[in-house]
DNA sequence: TGAGAGTTTTTTTTT
DNA sequence: AAAACTCTCA
């Protein structure tokens, strides 16, 4: 019986289901765990129907890896097979008959999705990411003659998402000498509502309207979600501490479980009292605390707590684990950030050379994106397989932006950040001028700008203009019909459109990728980048059709999925979430998107003042505590092995060098506990690349050509067998680029030969 | 109107 | 250093 594995407080936890219930747990205490085997205990022992069980993660992945450990545990544990799992989790909004799992953000838009028009909105709402917000926000400034000069639109983005998160309105900014802060507000939410969007605050807000207006919506859905258990609750914000306590407060089955010294995301509102105040909240609450870790080696532990420890805000505990001992935390000072990525190389290399380590075990973290340059920068030229999350998103490149806009206008044609942003790129000869008349004309009859598109000579707007104004119209309205009206035709809900009916396959002459190619195609989009020589536009293109790709993918993953379903899986997915983990490469990615990761070996990069702790300078809450947990976070990742690296001199923005202090998160690691290694690569590499000062074994020498070593190329080496998600299995034939522009060209079977980028295919070696 | 040259800004972390 | 933005000229 699965159970038997739980500690006795797991247990308990597990177990106590009729109150309230906080538990604290810290890093690597086996709190997904406890999760899990709560929800697999509550529907196999106490009979609780799935979709009576709301479960709510920080991320998608972990959302995803949930449900997967559930469904093992479930089966495991279900003598009965009516109790055998079926799938439980879908990233599709309309999975009904499961539980319940995700984030706070994606479960909201689920809920919007088939609520919001309660609020005014339509159903097929779009969801504004910073980008569109600001081109939004930009519009509403220009449209009521505030001087952007004097009023950046960046300002109040952030003064909104922060009043949002607060759950402030207009009127609580007014009150304090603000009235421009707070009609700018207004108009934005305006436009907002008139465009049929929401932004990243609102899917948390608007459901609290919902509830709070509509009292028979919320008890439908206090109705439903009967169980309610919540992940890494230290970072919830206001809102969603709202609308967790509006659900849970009548049948009071609500677990949390959350650790306040892993509390890195208060810049994003999330209010580090709300675990802190949950026992004022529900009285009755029983709070566990979960103190053996079962990651880490007590040298990581004891570093970790002896630096997080000096926090004044922080509830005493310390974890422990029986792994006693460990490999003392190494730390390397080097000259400049290229010879710390040297240095990281090497290291790498004796991990996986003389300690049999994988790629796939070895993570580098950062405090800031940019950091990743020069690491990767040695990581390519050396041929190590990589893989970053974050920095530039293939999601936000401009190209696939422009894509995704022509998409967004298909299914909400009044969004007018996506016409905009399309109506003159390709150039159609629609320039600024006639825009202008056109917004004139579409403001003063109140109807939205794309209903306007075909009164162009009314708006007085040139012949030429307004026919190429009317044409894309039509063009859009074409590919409305064909794009959308294929998918509605299918059968509501998760029924299996491709389930093997012959006439299906022959009503669909096309799959969705033609339809969406040709739509690009017709657009010009796509000939716009064919047409040009450069290597850039080239990229650009392979970009689209890597796009049109995963549309694909997704629509037969998700049978009977639109358009709109994709666009929203595309808007509330994070990269972590799209992280592959099973290919064997070295992983980079921030601090902050590490969280409830762990690794074998752990590299915390650039420890220096002012970078880590970040200070900002034209900031004075320079909060040293969050950076402090952040610290803690990253160091807690580590299984076995820690490495610490800062540089004497760093590169700000190209030119200027700085000189660096280091870190006082290295001072106050107890020396007992680590082992500084003062060598420096270049003296390495004189040694004719001798590894370590430690260590007189000699390795071949690592340059450039690099010398071909088993294991140490990434796992696409040409004749490997691999697997795509959508084309099966198939053989690489050959490779080109390295790295992110690493682009493989493999045969599959029934003869299909397809060009891939290797970073977004998704390739799975066989 | 659109392409290309020249100029400015960016970097905190993300759902 | 790179991307985003502005300006200029055809």
């Amino acid at each position: 019986m699965a159970k038997a594995d739980l500690s006795a407080i797991q247990r308990e936890a597990v177990q106590c289901i009729d109150q309230p219930v906080l538990i604290f747990a810290g890093a690597g205490s086996g709190k997904t765990k406890v999760l899990t085997h709560k929800i697999a205990y509550l529907r196999n022992e106490v009979g609780i129907p799935d979709d009576n069980i709301l479960a709510v993660t920080f991320t998608n992945k972990a959302a995803r890896e949930m449900s997967q450990r559930v469904v093992k545990l479930i089966d495991a544990t279900a003598s009965d097979s009516r109790y055998k799992a079926g799938p439980i989790w879908s990233p599709m909004l309309h999975s009904n008959g499961a539980v319940q799992v995700g984030t706070f953000h994606s479960i909201c838009a689920r809920i919007l999705r088939k609520e919001i028009h309660h609020l005014g909105y339509k159903n097929d709402f779009v969801i504004y990411d910073a980008d569109d917000q600001l081109r939004l926000l930009k519009m509403v400034l220009e449209q009521n003659e505030y001087d952007l000069d004097l009023h950046p639109p960046q300002h109040y983005r952030s003064v909104i998402s922060r009043a949002k998160n607060g759950m402030k309105g207009p009127v609580d900014l007014a009150t304090k000498a603000k009235g421009e802060e707070a009609d700018i507000f207004t108009k934005y939410q305006e436009a907002l509502k008139n465009s049929h969007a929401v932004d990243f605050d609102d899917l948390l807000l608007l459901p609290l309207d919902l509830f709070n207006n509509h009292p028979k919506i919320l008890n439908r859905y206090r109705k439903t979600f009967q169980y309610i258990l919540v992940d890494e609750y230290q970072d919830t914000n206001r809102a969603q501490f709202e609308f967790v306590k509006l659900l849970a407060q009548k049948h009071r089955h609500i677990c949390v479980v959350g650790d306040d010294d892993q509390s890195i995301y208060s810049w994003r509102g999330a209010d580090i009292t709300n675990i802190l105040n949950f026992e004022k909240e529900f009285p009755d609450a029983e709070v566990f605390k979960l103190e053996q870790n079962y990651r880490s080696t007590a040298i990581i532990l004891d570093a970790a707590h002896a630096v997080v420890e000096r926090n004044q805000n922080r509830a005493d505990k310390k974890l422990w684990t029986e792994r006693k001992g460990g490999e003392a935390i190494q730390i390397y000072a080097l000259e400049n950030e290229r010879e710390e990525a040297e240095q990281i190389f090497n290291l790498i290399q004796e991990e996986v050379l003389s300690n049999k380590r994988r790629f796939g075990d070895i993570v580098i973290l950062y405090r800031t994106n940019a950091q990743s340059r020069a690491i990767e920068d040695i990581l390519r030229r050396r041929t190590i397989a990589y893989k970053i999350i974050g920095g530039i998103k293939f999601y936000e490149r401009k190209e696939v932006k422009d894509a995704m806009a022509y998409l967004r206008l298909l299914v909400n044609p009044s969004d007018p950040v996506s016409l905009e942003r399309i109506i003159n790129f390709p150039p159609r000869a629609i320039g600024e001028t006639s825009m202008n008349r056109l917004r004139t004309f579409a403001h003063e009859r109140k109807i939205d700008l794309f209903k306007s598109l075909g009164s162009g000579l009314e708006a007085g707007i040139q012949v030429k203009q307004a026919g190429a104004m009317k044409d894309f119209k039509a063009m859009i309205k074409r590919y409305q019909g064909l794009a959308l009206n294929k998918d509605r035709g299918s059968p509501a809900g998760p029924v299996d459109e491709y389930s093997g009916m012959e006439s299906s396959s022959s009503s669909h002459n096309f799959g969705v990728d033609e339809v969406v190619t040709a739509f690009l195609e017709e657009a010009g989009l796509i000939a716009h980048f064919r047409n040009q020589e450069t290597t850039e536009a080239h990229d650009r293109l392979e970009n689209i059709k890597e796009l049109i790709n995963s549309i694909e993918e997704f629509h037969i993953e998700n049978p009977g999925s639109t358009i709109r379903d994709f666009l929203e899986d595309v808007a509330l997915l994070s990269d972590v979430d799209r992280w592959a983990d099973d290919t064997n490469a070295v992983t980079l990615m921030t601090l902050h998107s590490a969280k409830g990761l762990e690794f074998p070996v752990v590299f915390l990069t650039g420890l220096e003042e002012g970078l880590f702790p970040l200070i900002r300078m034209n900031d004075d809450e320079n909060d040293e505590e969050e950076e402090r947990r952040l610290f803690y976070v990253g160091l807690t990742r580590t299984q076995d092995k820690a490495y610490i690296t800062y540089a004497k001199q760093r590169r700000k923005w190209g030119s200027n060098t700085l000189e660096t202090v280091m870190s006082r998160f290295i001072r106050e690691l107890p020396d007992n506990l680590v082992e500084w290694k003062p060598l420096t690569s270049k003296e390495a590499s004189k040694n004719g690349s001798r590894i370590s000062s430690g260590d007189s074994r000699v390795y071949p020498k690592v340059g450039h050509p690099a010398p071909v070593v088993q294991g140490i190329l990434d796992d696409f080496v040409i004749g490997a067998w691999v697997e795509h998600k959508l084309f099966g299995k198939g053989r690489i034939m050959g490779r080109e680029g390295v790295a992110d522009s690493l682009k493989l060209t493999v045969e599959f079977e029934g003869n299909k030969t397809k060009k891939l980028v290797a970073k977004y295919a998704n390739l799975h070696r066989l």
